[in-house]
DNA sequence: TATGAATGAGCTTTCATTCAT
DNA sequence: AATGAATGAAAGCTCATTCAT
C-alpha cells in the first residue's frame, strides 16, 4: 500500500506540476524539464511514471474533469430536491472560477488542451468523452428542469449542446479576457441563459424566431 | 496598383497558408516550413514578407475577424431596421460554420490563437482587442432589442459578455466535438438562447436565480 | 568621366556605409541589407558595384589606409626638416582619434578587420600589406631620428615593429577601453613610447635587459 | 568530487574546443557544431552545459586570462625582489608566444574576442575587466620600478595605459602579421619600449615632446 | 527509484547572392 | 542602373526521450 500511494503520489505530483506550467506557459512552453521542476522532481524520473508527455496531458484532462464533478456532488448531495437547484448546482461547480488559484489555473488549462485535442488524436478523444460525460450528467437534470416547467424535452439535444458550449466559453473568457465579465458574475450570467433557454425551449422550432421574438411580445 | 498588389497577395497567400495548417495541426505543429509548402512558397520568403511566425499568427487573426465582419455588415445590409433581424444578423455571422471549409477552419484556428494567448502577451492583446471589438459592435445592437422589448439596460454588460462567450463557446464545440450539436445548429440555438437572455434581463439582479426561476412562470 | 565618376561615387558611398555598419555592429552584424540601408542604396546595387561583400571589405581596408595616409601627407608637408617632427607626424596621424566619427570609425573597424584577417585569406593578405606598408614608410623616418640621436640602427627591425604594434595596440584601446587611456592622450602617449624606443636602442640587444635596466641608473 | 569534476572537465573540453576554432576560424566561422566536433561532442551537449555561444566565449575570456595570469605568478613567484625583474615577470608572462599551441591560439582568439567585444556589450564588459585586472596588477610592479628608479608617480596612468595597449598590439602582430617582428622577439622588444617608458617618465608632462626630444639628451 | 548526461531531430531565423523586370 | 523578390544553405537553440549509473 505504501508502494501503491508512492506510485500515486508521484503521479499526482507531476500531474499539478503540469497544469501550473501549462496554464501560465501553454503546451509548447511547458517542457517536461519546467514541469519536474515544478513538481519538484527530475526530467528522467517523469519518464519513469509516464510513458510521455501526452500521458501526463491525458492525466491532467481527467484531473481537471474529476475536480469539477467532485465539486458537482458536493453541492448536488447540499441541494434539496428542487430541480433547478440541482441543474445550478452543476453549472455553479463547473464554472466556479476566482474561487482558488486552481480553479483559474484549470480553466486556462482547459484552452490549452482544447488546442491540443484540435490535431492530437489521443488527447482529442479523452477531451470529447470529457465533454460527453457532462452532457451525460447534464441531460436528466435538464429533462428534470424541463417536466417541472411543463416544457417538451424535443429540443433537449440542442439545449444540452448550448449549456455545454456556454460552459465552454465562459471558461474562455474568464481566462483570456477577465475584464469583459465583472468578476465572478460567470455563474450568476450562466444561470440567467440558461433560465432564458428553458423559456425558450417552448417555442424552439416550430417559428421563425426573430419575427416571433419580437410578436411574442405584442401579444402581451 | 500591380506592385500593391504583389505584396498583400503574398501576405494573404502565407497567413491563408497558415489558417489552413493551424487548423489541422495546431500552433506548434505549424512549423514556418509547413506553412510554406501549404502556400507554394519557400520558408525564407516568409521571412522576407513577415518579421516572425507570430507577426503572421497576428495578421491571421485580423483576418478572421475581418471576415466575420464583413459578413456582419452583408447581413446587416439585407436585414431591416428590426432589432432582432439586426440582432441575428450579427449571431448568424459569427457562427456561420460549416458553410465552407473556411469557416470550419476559422474556428479551430481560433482555438489555437486562444492557446497562444494564454501565455503571449502581443497575441492575448490582439486576441483581447478582437473580444472587445464584438463586444463593441454588440451593445448597441443589444441595447436596441432590450428597448424594442421595454426592457432596461442595465445588466448590459454581463448579457454582452454572455452573449461573446456564447460564441466562443459555440465555435469550441464546432471545433471540436461536432457531434454534440446537430449539424449547423449552432447559429439556431444561439437565437434561442439570446432571446432567452433578453427576456431573462428583466429579472435579471433582484431575485436569487434559482429559487425564483422554478417560480417565476407559475406566478404569471 | 560622369560614368566613371558615377561608379566611383557609388563604390564611395557603399563603403562608407560598410564602415558605419562595421564600426557600430561588427562584421557579422553589418548584413549586406544594413549596408544598403546605411548608404541609401538597395542590396542588389551592392552586388552590382562589388562582386561580394569580402569585395567592401577590402575597398574599405585600403580607404582606412588611404586617409591615414592623406593625412599624415598633410602633417609630413607642414612639418619642417626636424626627424623627430617628421616621425611624429607619422605617429600622431595614424593615433588621431577622437577628432572625427570616422576617425573612431576606423580605429573599431580596424579591430574587426583584424578579426576577418584572422581566418580570410584574402582579407587577410591587404590587411598584412597594410601594415607592411605602414612599416615601410616607418623605416626611413626612424633611420633618419636614430642618426640624429647619433644611435646605430641594428635593431630597426624590431623598433619598426614595436611602433606598429603599438598603434595596432592604441587602435585597440581606444576602441574598447577608451576610459582606461585619457581622452586625446594616445598620440601623446605614443611619442612618449617612441622616444623612450629610440632611447632605448643603445643599449638592445647586447645586455640582459632588467639587470642592466637596474645598473644603468647606478652609473649616473 | 568526480561529479565536480566531470561537469569542470565537460566545460573546459568545450571551452578549449572553441579556442581552437576561434583561432583558426573566427567568431562567425565557428559554429557550435564545429566546436563540438573540435571538443569531440555533441551540439546539444554544449547547450547542456552552457546557456548559449556567447557565455563559451566569455568562459574562455576568463580561461585566457586565467591561463596568462598563472604564468605571470609562476615568473613571480621565481622572480627576486628586483623591481624591473618583477615587471618583466609581468610583460613576459604576457607576451609569451610561440612557445605553445595554445599561446598562439590565445592571441588569435584575443583578436576575434576584441571584435566581438566592439558591439556584444556582455564581450565588452568581460573583455574590458580583463584589461582593468591588468592594469590593477601592472600598477604597482611599474610604481616600483618608479620609485626604485627615482621618478615620480604622476603620468602613473597614461604609462599603464601604454603598456596595455602595447601587450595588445603585440598579440595583434603576432597573429597576424609574425613575420613583421623576428621570432619570439616579442617580449624582448617590450621589455625596450618599456625601459624607454620609465626613462622617458621623467619628462613627460612639462615638455612639449616633439621638439624637445631631440635636444632632450643633447642638454643633459 | 532516482539522477542528470547525452542524443538527435526539428524548429525559427538570418543572409549572401541571384535574377527577372 | 536599379529594384526587390526569391532562394537555399546555414546557424543557434530547444526538448522529448533514452540510458548508464
Amino acid at each position: 500500500m505504501a508502494e501503491r500511494s508512492k506510485k500515486a503520489i508521484r503521479r499526482e505530483q507531476i500531474v499539478r506540476g503540469l497544469m501550473r506550467v501549462l496554464a501560465k506557459r501553454g503546451y509548447a512552453g511547458a517542457p517536461i524539464s519546467a514541469v519536474a521542476r515544478e513538481a519538484g522532481l527530475t526530467p528522467g524520473l517523469l519518464h519513469y511514471y509516464f510513458k510521455g508527455k501526452q500521458q501526463i496531458l491525458l492525466e491532467l484532462i481527467e484531473a481537471i474533469q474529476a475536480t469539477a464533478l467532485e465539486r458537482f456532488e458536493e453541492r448536488l448531495a447540499r441541494a434539496s430536491n428542487d430541480p433547478w437547484k440541482r441543474l445550478f448546482a452543476f453549472t455553479d461547480a463547473l464554472l466556479e472560477a476566482g474561487g482558488s488559484q486552481d480553479a483559474d489555473d484549470a480553466a486556462a488549462c482547459w484552452v490549452a488542451i482544447a488546442a491540443e485535442a484540435v490535431h492530437e488524436p489521443a488527447v482529442r478523444r479523452r477531451y470529447r468523452s470529457s465533454l460527453e460525460e457532462l452532457a451525460t450528467l447534464l441531460r436528466p437534470l435538464l429533462t428534470d428542469v424541463l417536466a417541472a416547467e411543463g416544457r417538451s424535452s424535443e429540443d433537449l439535444t440542442s439545449a444540452v449542446a448550448a449549456i455545454t458550449a456556454l460552459i465552454q466559453g465562459v471558461h474562455h473568457v474568464d481566462a483570456m479576457a477577465p475584464e469583459l465579465a465583472p468578476a465572478g458574475s460567470s455563474a450568476r450570467v450562466a444561470r440567467h441563459m440558461i433560465v432564458g433557454i428553458v423559456q425558450a425551449q417552448s417555442q424552439v422550432g416550430s417559428h421563425d424566431l426573430p419575427n416571433d421574438a419580437g410578436r411574442r411580445r405584442e401579444h402581451r
